[in-house]
RNA sequence: GCGCUCGUAGCUCAGAUGGAUAGAGUGUUGGCCUCCGAAGCCAAAGGUCGUGGGUUCGACUCCCGCCGAGCGCGCCA
């Protein structure tokens, strides 16, 4: 309908043009928006306002020549200049009759559009560090990134969701020694174990399948673990600790023992994350290894097409990007003075790499901690000629959890954080994913536990289910009064109230809000969208009866309510909350 | 110090590309079930949109200064 009203106005505006009533060369985007206010009609457009300046001619006026030449549309019953200079148009009833059918006829469909055809879109999010299990901060870019995704498929895109596995820095050989230690301690050696290791039980489960599957195999001493090890903090450096820590497993295990060791956290930890997130309703199409990088030459190949171009230099004994050459703020490295690559440099072979299996769009959702970066990678993108506005960072701001009114603080190292897992299983699937996409990505979040937890009308998550398990009830009561509706002869012309009339209005309002949520990366618009659409719902309930002896009236009205159904249903699916028939 | 994100009702938050009277939820107060699910509905109260300037027919929205919050500024990953 909006797309309707808009070429009406595009069309009577060529009129005007050719009339030479209006200039030829205007710059116009023409805006058409849902009236807020039943008297406003049911959209406006603020054309005339826009364009008053460079027609010269006062708002109302402009607006006046605009609607004589609207074309006349059935659809429409009625158009009025208002205001300052709106141009307000009334929507026939008519046309919300024929959306409650096409709701009904194209069911889980509804909303669904084209927009996105034949453009291949990747969407990376989570990414997450294999160290440990999912905890609550991963969660909001786990259901951001999965809605986002989903939305992207509704409206058309041939979407792939990517999780990138950072399997080759130090924090995972932090990890593997950690996993070593505690192997150590279940061969009866003692030791002190490293402030800055894993401290998580995890750690212990990975050692005890270690210890299961080799015995004693790979056991040294604890003499030998920490001969020539810097002492740890508080006295001590408590990296330098860890790091030679690493350096002695390498020594005392060898190549082949300490990878063992190495593989089996990180196989156990990427497995775990897999099963959170699959329980999360969050899967996967391809996990990404960043060591693959560098096993197929593919940082190299980087590094050597920037230097081809001519932007790189060397310098105390390091390979710098200059990356100030677009926009950074600082030249960044590559190659270390001790030969290895930095975690820049794989970075760079990896965006190369996505832009090289030809995706159009590129989509990364980082934590906002990582916003520092943003400038290098899109500066690495555009010197290795690729369009760098085809990579698009959505910054999630991080969750504060909140419990009985106070933050709960966490730390991934010490072991101390509530895990995704943690957080399902105490409130909910569904609550916990709508939760974490209720508030605009960008916003910092307070997300309340004591809330979340809430069976009770308090609960927003609830408020939604409640009216689709309404609806459902609807039929079933129905159905113990030996009444079967008959949706498709439905007189929806018998729907003439102004709660019906809203509500046809909203549900007629969706595919746009689809549209607009998926191209501004915004899955919190479709909540908002579903709060209205339940609440004008509540009201018509409370205030009429639908099961009603008038057969016909009855039936308009089961559609009705059946069309919006099936719309909260297409709206929660698209979040990954359920749609319960009860609760 | 520099940079990014943000600041809207007591609390949690919506308000794209500047547009009509700044909106929800929650909390407070008062109503509504002999009736399809009261996890609901209706109403009232609640605001200097952090602050001071500027741009214009019009600013929560754009520009500049200041205040406050979070995060980031490695040859770490």
């Amino acid at each position: 309908m909006k797309q309707v009203i808009n070429d009406l106005i595009a069309q009577s505006l060529r009129e005007l043009q050719q009339d030479a009533q209006l200039s030829s060369d205007l710059n116009v985007n023409i805006q058409v928006t849902p009236a807020k206010d039943p008297s406003q009609g049911d959209f406006a457009s603020n054309v005339a306002l826009a364009l008053a300046k460079q027609a010269g001619m006062a708002p109302r006026v402009l607006a006046e020549a605009i609607v004589a030449r609207l074309p006349t549309q059935d659809s429409i019953d009625r158009i009025e200049v208002a205001g300052p200079g709106f141009i307000n148009f009334f929507v026939s009833s008519a046309t919300g009759h024929a959306v409650v059918q096409r709701i009904l006829e194209q069911g889980d469909a509804y909303g669904a559009s084209e927009q996105g055809r034949g453009q291949k879109i990747q969407v990376e999010f989570v990414s997450a560090n294999p160290t440990g299990p999912l905890h609550v901060g991963h969660g909001r870019g786990a259901a951001y990134g999965a809605t986002l995704a989903s939305l992207l498929e509704f409206v058309g895109f041939e979407v792939q969701k990517e999780y990138y596995v950072n399997d080759a820095g130090r924090q995972m050989h932090i990890l593997g020694t950690s996993v070593w230690l505690r192997y150590l301690e279940l061969c009866g050696e003692t030791i002190v174990f490293p402030s800055n290791g894993y401290q998580g039980d995890y750690v212990w489960d990975i050692a005890a399948t270690l210890h299961r599957e080799n015995g004693d195999d790979f056991r040294r001493s604890s003499e030998q673990a920490f001969a020539g090890v810097c002492e740890d903090a508080p006295d001590g450096d408590k990296e330098k600790h860890i790091d030679d820590l690493i350096e002695n497993a390498r020594q005392l295990l060898g190549t082949e023992a300490y990878d063992t060791v190495f593989d089996l956290a990180l196989v156990t930890l990427v497995d775990v994350i897999r099963v959170d997130l699959a329980a999360f309703g969050v899967e996967f199409d391809r996990w990404f290894s960043e060591r693959s990088l560098s096993d197929e030459g593919l940082i190299e190949r980087a590094i050597t097409r920037l230097q081809d171009n001519g932007h790189v230099y060397r310098e105390g004994g390091a390979l710098w990007f200059r990356s100030t050459d677009f926009g950074d703020e600082k030249d960044r490295v590559v190659k270390r003075d001790n030969g290895q690559t930095t975690y820049f440099a794989s970075d760079i072979a990896y965006h190369m790499n996505k832009f090289d299996r030809g995706f159009g769009k590129v989509i990364n959702i980082w934590g906002a901690d990582h916003h520092g970066y943003i400038a290098r990678v899109k500066a690495s993108l555009t010197a290795l000629g690729y369009e760098a506005d085809d990579l698009e960072i959505q910054l999630v701001q991080f969750a504060n959890l909140f419990e009985k009114g106070e933050k709960i603080s966490m730390s991934t190292r010490s072991g101390e954080f509530v895990t995704l897992r943690q957080l399902r299983e105490d409130v909910g699937l569904d609550a916990a994913r709508f939760f974490y996409v209720m508030r605009k990505a960008e916003q910092h979040m307070d997300f309340d536990l004591d809330l979340a937890r809430e069976q009770s009308s308090d609960n927003p998550v609830y408020y939604l289910q409640y009216a689709h398990a309404r609806i459902c009830s609807v039929w079933r009561q129905c159905g113990d009064r030996c009444i079967s509706p008959s949706l498709p002869e439905a007189r929806l012309e018998r729907l003439d109230n102004a709660h019906e009339q809203a509500l046809i209005k909203q549900l007629s309002l969706f595919p746009d809000r689809v549209e607009v949520a998926a191209t501004r990366r915004e899955p919190h618009q479709v909540v908002n969208y579903l709060r209205e659409l339940a609440n004008q719902f509540h009201s018509w309930y409370n205030a009429h009866q639908f099961i009603v002896d008038d057969a016909e009236l009855r039936d308009a009205r089961i559609a009705l309510a059946t069309a919006t159904g099936q719309v909260l249903r297409n709206g929660l699916r698209l979040m990954g909350v359920s749609a319960p028939e009860k609760m």
